[in-house]
DNA sequence: ATGAAAGCGCTAACAC
DNA sequence: GTGTTAGCGCTTTCAT
C-alpha cells in the first residue's frame, strides 16, 4: 500500500468507473454531466475521502496557511492580537500558524527565513527588538511580510505600529488631571521600542501638565509582574500619589506591593497600566490601562497581509504603515483622590 | 518561470554541474565525493536554497507538523498546556499548529476530520464535551490523536486527564481545615465533564470533614469572571465564611464582588480556586488554587503522540490513559481567619 | 463532457 | 559515487 490506505483520488477514479481528471473537477465543483457527478460524489463519500492538502499545495504552490509570530504566547496582548488575525484570515480561508519566539532575537530570524519552505503564504511577526540583521532578512524574506511593531524609515516592508508615545501622555494628563502630582513611572527596558517611546510620552506629557521630570520616580525593569512589584518597593521612599506603568503587568505587580503596605488604591496611590489587556479587568482595583489596540493591530496587520497576498501583482509596490490610535480606559485604580468633579476633566 | 522564482534542486544541480540526486544526497548529508559536495553547498548558499517542506512532505508522507485544538487560546490553562506541549514536540523536530475551537463542538470535529487533509501528522485535542459524535469521529481518526480530557471507558484512543474530583476535596478540606465552616461553591455548567466531576469532589470532601451539603450554597454558572461576580452576589445573603470556585476566573470574579462590599479576603471570606493559572498569583489577594497539572498533561499528552508517530508499527495498541494528580498551592486568599495554627493541618 | 498526460519539488530505488 | 527515473496526490492543459 503506498500510502497509509487513505482514498485519494485514484481509488475514487476506480471505484466510480471514471478518470482522475473527472474526479478532480466534480470535487472542485467544475461542469460534469450529471450522472458522472453523482457517481463522484458517491464513490468519495463512501471512501469518506478527504483531499490531501499537502499534494494541493506542491501543485498549487500556496498552502493557504498564514503564520503569525508573537513574542509570547502567554501575554494577553499578543492573544488579543491573535485573535483579531484569526478572526481575519479565517473568512479570507487561510489557517492560521502561531509561533512564539520567547522574544528570541535568533528564533524571529528563523521564523523570517522558513517562509522560504514555502509552509506559509505570508507571515505577520511582532518582534520585540529590531536590530540591522531583521532588516537585513525582512528584505530578502521569501514572502510577504508584515511587521507589527516600528520600522525605522526606509525598510520596504508594511507595518502596525501602536502609538505608545501618545499613550503614555494620555495616561499621565489623565493622572494630573485627576489632582495627582507626583507621578511615578515604572517602564521597561529603555533600549527596546516601547520602552523609548513611552518614557517620550511621559516625559512629554509631564512638561505639558508643568511638572518637572524627576529621575527618581522613574524604575527601568523587565516587563512582567514580579518586576513590576520590586520596582514599586523601591519607589515607595519617594511616596508618589501615583504609579503610572508601562505594561498591565507590571501594574498589577505595583498595585499588589502597595496593597501589600497597606496602601489604598486609588484613596493613597493611583495606578495605572498599558494595554488594557484581560489582566486590567482581572486585577484589584480594577485597572485603569490604555489601549494600544491591540485587536485593531493585528486586524490591520492580516488585513494587509491578505492584500499583498491577493493582489501579488506589484511584489515591490510602496511599502504601507498604519498606526492605531490609543485609547484611554478609566476604572477604579484612578479615582480621584480629593475632588470627584476633576475626574471629569480626564 | 515555474514557481516565485525560488531556488529549488534543479537550479542548484545546473550551478553546480551535478544531477539532482547527488544534489539531495548532499543536502541530506549522505555520502558524496569532497568536490562534489563543496560545488552543491556552495551553489546552495550562493543561491539562497531553502528546502521546499511542502514537497518533501507528500514525497515523505508526514509533515512534521502537530496540531493541538484548544477551547480558548485565551484561557491560562491552555496556554500553559501549549507552553509544555510546544518544549517536547520542539525537542523532537515537530512544528505546533495551534487551533482555538472557542468551544463550539462543530469545530471540534472539523479538525479531528482535517487530520485527513495530511496538513499534520497528529493531534492532540482538549474537548470541552465529549459527545457520541466526537467519540465517533475519534475512532475514525485519519490519524494519532491524544485527547486531553476525560474519555468514556472503552474508547481506543490515548488519554489524558485531570483528577478534578480530588483536587475539588483537597481544596475544600483545606478550607476546614483552616477553620471555614460555611463553604460555597461556585461551579461551572453540570453538564460538563469538570462541572460534574469538581461536584462530585465537593461533595466528598464536605462529608469527610462532616459538613452537610446546602444547595443554597452552590451556584452553577460559566467558567469566567463575571460569571464568578454575579454568583457571589448571589451568594452574600447566605454570609459563607470560604468561597471555593471551580476555576481561577471564577475566583477572581467572586474576589472582586466580596472585596467591592466591603468585605476582607481572607479575614471575612476565604476565597480559592482551581487551575493555578497566572491569574492566580494575578489577583488580589494572591489565590489559593489547585494545580490539576495544565503543563504535565500537556506534556504528558505530547509524549503520547510522539510515542504513537515513532513506533507506528501497532496502530491497534492497547490506548493509554494518564491521570495527572492535583497539588493545592496556598497563596493569602485562604489564611486562616482566626486560628493561625490550623493552616499547618492543610 | 471526459480521458491521457504533464508536472509541482523532492526522495529513493535502481543502474552504471 | 553519481545519474536516471519513478513516483507522492493533485490540478490543469490538451486532445478527443
Amino acid at each position: 500500500m503506498p500510502n497509509g490506505g487513505q482514498p485519494t483520488i485514484v481509488s475514487i477514479a476506480a471505484r466510480a468507473g471514471v478518470s482522475i481528471a473527472s474526479v478532480s473537477r466534480v470535487l472542485n465543483g467544475q461542469g460534469a454531466r450529471r450522472d458522472t457527478t453523482e457517481r463522484v460524489r458517491r464513490a468519495a463519500a463512501e471512501l469518506g475521502y478527504v483531499p490531501n492538502a499537502v499534494a494541493r499545495s506542491l501543485k498549487g504552490g500556496r498552502t493557504r496557511q498564514l503564520t503569525f509570530a508573537m513574542p509570547d504566547i502567554g501575554n494577553p496582548v499578543y492573544v488579543a492580537m491573535v485573535r483579531a488575525i484569526q478572526a481575519v484570515t479565517k473568512a479570507a480561508g487561510y489557517r492560521l500558524l502561531l509561533h512564539s519566539t520567547d522574544a528570541v532575537a535568533e528564533d524571529e530570524l528563523a521564523v523570517l527565513r522558513s517562509l522560504g519552505d514555502r509552509t506559509s503564504d505570508g507571515l505577520i511577526i511582532c518582534p520585540i527588538r529590531i536590530t540591522d540583521e531583521h532588516i537585513e532578512t525582512l528584505i530578502t524574506a521569501a514572502g510577504p511580510v508584515v511587521v507589527i511593531g516600528s520600522l525605522p524609515p526606509g525598510v520596504p516592508v508594511d507595518s502596525v505600529r501602536a502609538d505608545s508615545v501618545a499613550g503614555a501622555a494620555i495616561a499621565v494628563r489623565h493622572l494630573h488631571a485627576t489632582g495627582r502630582r507626583r507621578i511615578a513611572f515604572i517602564n521597561g527596558p529603555s533600549d527596546t521600542v516601547p520602552g523609548h517611546n513611552r518614557d517620550e510620552g511621559y516625559r512629554t506629557a509631564l512638561a505639558e501638565c508643568g511638572l518637572t521630570y524627576d529621575e527618581r520616580l522613574v524604575v527601568h525593569t523587565d516587563f512582567d509582574i514580579d518586576s513590576g512589584a520590586a520596582a514599586a518597593r523601591r519607589l515607595l521612599t519617594e511616596a508618589p500619589d501615583a504609579v503610572f506603568c508601562a505594561n498591565d503587568q507590571l501594574a498589577l505587580g505595583a498595585a499588589h506591593t502597595l496593597l501589600a503596605r497597606g496602601l489604598r488604591i486609588p484613596e493613597d496611590v493611583a495606578v495605572a497600566g498599558m494595554d488594557d489587556s484581560a489582566l486590567a479587568q482581572a486585577g484589584w482595583p480594577p485597572l485603569t490601562s490604555v489601549d494600544l489596540g491591540s485587536s485593531e493591530r493585528g486586524r490591520r496587520a492580516a488585513e494587509l497581509l491578505l492584500d499583498r497576498l491577493e493582489n501579488a501583482a506589484e511584489p515591490g509596490s510602496a511599502p504601507r504603515t498604519t498606526t492605531a490610535p490609543p485609547r484611554l480606559v478609566v476604572r477604579g485604580s484612578t479615582a480621584p483622590a480629593t475632588d470627584p468633579r476633576s475626574a471629569r476633566s480626564a
